[in-house]
DNA sequence: TTAACTCACGAAAACGGTTTCGTGTTGACA
DNA sequence: TGTCAACACGAAACCGTTTTCGTGAGTTAA
């Protein structure tokens, strides 16, 4: 890289001092209008740069937001960073953006990095395998150096920090009811193993809007998926019993239980309805469209950013962490529309 | 946040100077073991982490990549970022991410931030409005200020850099001789306006087949379409004509081309063959699968962030500019199915 | 006994800025 | 003519770390 121009450099050749260069680059009244002049037409011709480097380092501060996600393939996923992004953007910050791929490991060596004063705070949804370790120590650490941290989606209720999460409980709820509103009784649930807290929220919608339409929840038309299994046998078995609607906990599910019902000579939503989760683009461009639960990620990554950027900026005063509740709704499609 | 433990500290603490506590915890041979093991147990007790911004002032290094997109909720564009990520933390950086939603100022402005000294070097794919305005004033700046730059996907020809494409070309040559081969003769092209480049060159490819399959090519199943417009009524023309194959040069162009067909009462791939390109969740999902053409991503961005690091650590004595094509390949699906 | 050498550590500069606190020179006013 | 304020600028400290170059004390060999 060519070497760039300092204040040293402006200062050496027009025979100043660098103070007064500092002074006169940022208009002070303290400094002639002559010298002004030439300092800044100097700077200019030479495309004078402030080191960002020097600045954060004098400052304590560096306007970088780190994210840490389970991953960025994924249109949920994707969509928060763009939330993110944009709210951090309005408020003069960047982003760095790292992923755990949903690896213990991988995500404690990230935070490392990350807290040692590369960024003013961070933002992360937590990886699969560390939800299901259990272990939060790597989060603990964090809090207690008071680094400004939100979670977001993936949460972890022990971990006292601000939160950002949708309705999953009210979600789950919602869709269950709109199958049963379209007449569904034996409605399936395609779901994660109970460790992804998500997918266990949503069950208990689920089991929750069964139990008010006094329907007996079903064990054989549950399936915890294993995501180390192949998906298609999986879910292929709750097609052996007699089922009219399926509830899928994302958009993947969604899409594949909506091509075994094809496989099985069902027609949606004429013999089964299907709702999904995520409002992605398979649900939007699947035949017959997929009607899901919108997940309100650009939301939810501005609102995260809002309380991280608080927490930044405020010193605060106020140290009980906040949580935020994005409520979802439902998206109306093809494969549950009533004939 | 929480006062940090720095050297100072420590060397006030223990009664030593600054020099000795950074040597000690470095392991330096100048240091008696007496002395290294006080230091190293206190900073340990109280977790003392080296501040990575005083050391990037020092080292005139960030070990971070900035990354500038058009947009990130996008199939392709998320796979490259996780492939640039990939190949970033391999070799111990850190990526920036940074997105210009295809707007001309925004990139300015973002690559301004970014080329302070924050980022070693910078990844980029062309917004779609700089392309359109042919304004690259702001790419020549940064090379001639020799800060590493390496181009990807949408890459402008005139600016001397690193670049890695795909074969454009030849990916919409295969693409349409593939239909030609499923006995296809009335190909339909629905692509983006020319000053995208990718649309142009896969178009290119696509001319290229047509001709050497003695078949002229026809203004009126050609779409350019218009992104300020709605997407449908501009496919549903093509559908006036007499066609049985259509290429799309994305994936949201040939899932709609394929929503419209069977709107029409044509089936695919019986009536309509129809390929796309990028392979999403989309292609994948969407019932019949949609055969398309390969992009790898993953392996762009890795191999973007190998240029990139190769020109940051190797203070190039070679000062030619690369140019990687990544060949791409036909995803078989059913939507080209052969009956 | 003295020169030479090793050992263990400290002082200071450097990275690129900002900011506080002088300080020498004017000019105005009593 | 003496006093004081305003003006325009510079010196130096500071942010946290690394690294070069001393340097004093102790050890060894001549």
């Amino acid at each position: 890289m060519k070497q760039k121009i300092t204040i040293k450099t402006i200062a050496k050749e027009l025979g100043v001092s660098t103070s007064t260069v500092s002074k006169a680059l940022k208009d002070s009244h303290e400094i002639s209008k002559d010298t002004k002049d030439k300092i800044q037409a100097y700077a200019n011709l030479y495309n004078y740069k402030p080191n960002h480097l020097a600045l954060q380092l004098r400052n304590q501060k560096t306007k970088v937001i780190g994210v840490i996600l389970p991953k960025i393939v994924h249109h949920f996923f994707s969509t928060v960073i763009s939330g993110i992004e944009d709210g951090a953007n309005k408020k003069g910050y960047n982003i760095m953006v790292c992923f755990s791929n949903e690896s213990y490991k991988k995500e404690v060596e990230t935070l490392k990095v990350l807290s040692n004063g590369s960024v003013d705070g961070i933002i992360l949804s937590v990886a699969g395998e560390t939800l299901e370790n259990k272990d939060f120590n790597h989060f603990k650490g964090l809090v207690s150096e008071e680094i400004p941290f939100v979670l977001f989606d993936r949460v972890v209720d022990e971990i006292l920090c601000d939160k950002v999460v949708v309705d999953d409980v009210g979600a789950g709820y919602k869709a269950t009811q709109h199958l049963l509103e379209n007449g569904r009784k034996n409605i399936a649930l395609i779901t994660t193993p109970n460790h992804v807290n998500v997918g266990a929220l949503r069950r208990q919608g689920y089991e929750k809007a069964l139990i008010e339409n006094y329907i007996k929840t079903d064990k054989d038309i549950i399936v915890e998926v294993d995501e180390k299994l192949p998906l298609k046998p999986q879910i292929e078995k709750v097609f052996d019993k007699d089922i009219d609607g399926i509830f899928a906990v994302n958009e993947i599910y969604a899409a594949n239980a909506m091509r075994m019902a094809k496989e099985k000579g069902k027609t949606v939503p004429k013999d089964i309805s299907i709702i999904g989760f995520t409002d992605g683009l398979i649900s939007e461009y699947s035949s017959p469209s997929i009607t899901t639960i919108a997940q309100h990620g650009f939301t939810m990554g501005q609102q995260a950013v809002d309380l991280l950027i608080q927490r930044i900026e405020n010193e605060t005063t106020d140290f009980k962490p906040k949580k935020i509740v994005i409520s979802s709704n439902l998206k109306l499609r093809e494969s549950t529309k009533t004939l």
